[in-house]
DNA sequence: CCGAACTGGGACTATTTTAGTCCTAGTTGG
DNA sequence: CCAACTAGGACTAAAATAGTCCCAGTTCGG
């Protein structure tokens, strides 16, 4: 369905160990806590502190530390920072599309991206942190969801 | 941000061509409408066909057609079809995770799946044809929207 | 019937991403 | 100064993705 990345998973772990409290971790404690390679750890919370989702404090006894309060992060933030903000499709009104029929439906994508997008920004790192997440607001009628555990099996049988 | 699959897309465009009237097509023929290699739209119609979302008829004078109004496809069964219903993180409650907080934010990226499959479900072929997509029923406030335009731009500069 | 035109379902290869490691510099506390 | 950290890449390894090809089965048309 849509992929995200495994850093974004990683990251949102760092962010929720990082949300415990207000202190300063270097990055091997947040590895070790985590269960995480160090380098790795390291390269994740790099990137956070790229984009001012954690703040760095260099030289000895530094660390990083969230920079803001948990439920003033949203998924969309740190996703971003992980991933980069990448979209659906190439063609960016640029080139490539030949025919018109074509490129109207490349439009539409920005606008289901647009929705994925919003939906991400209504979600905070808080509500990640919290047990079990109860939606933001959205009405979650009875569509026939589709399921989830279903990983990996690209060839289906049905 | 969030990653769909080439096929995705290609997907949508083979719909899309075929959407435009109710007969049959070749692979070759589309492939050729479509300026896409034979293979290549021959392996995607295949894919559409196993998820029903094309019929095919087989032997000379075949090909595939759509299997159902455009209206009545939706563009998360396309994403579907093409990309698998892969979800967001591996983990589905069975094991590797050791620590509680850390699974706690793992149930939660369901949730946040649950609400872009949602969205997607909303969206219909018919309305991906149309010459720009004017939303389902979404409100479109001033969110800070992120830029969709800025692909592969993984090194950010600000 | 036979051959041409198609789909079905893989296997297979190449390419691109993603993940993960490591190295050199710069900063700060003791 | 030295030890403990972060900054920022470069680099390597692994895996997913995209794309090609092949062989079998089906149907139309002569």
């Amino acid at each position: 369905m849509l992929r995200l990345s495994k850093f974004a998973d990683y990251g949102t772990q760092v962010m929720a160990y990082m949300a415990k409290d207000g202190a300063v971790h270097s990055a091997s404690e947040v590895a070790a806590g985590l269960d995480m390679a160090a380098a790795t750890v390291s390269k994740i919370l790099k990137m956070l502190a790229r984009d001012d989702l954690v703040e760095s404090v260099m030289g000895a006894k530094g660390g990083y530390m969230l920079a803001r309060h948990p439920q003033d992060i949203s998924m969309a933030e740190i996703i971003n920072a992980m991933d980069g903000p990448i979209s659906i499709t190439e063609c960016s009104g640029t080139s490539a599309c030949t025919r018109e029929a074509l490129c109207s439906t490349r439009g539409n994508w920005q606008g289901i991206n647009r929705i994925i997008q919003e939906a991400l920004e209504k979600v905070t790192l808080a509500e990640m942190i919290k047990p079990k997440h109860n939606d933001t607001k959205h009405h979650t009628h009875g569509h026939h969801v589709v399921d989830i555990s279903a990983i990996r099996s690209r060839g289906k049988s049905a």
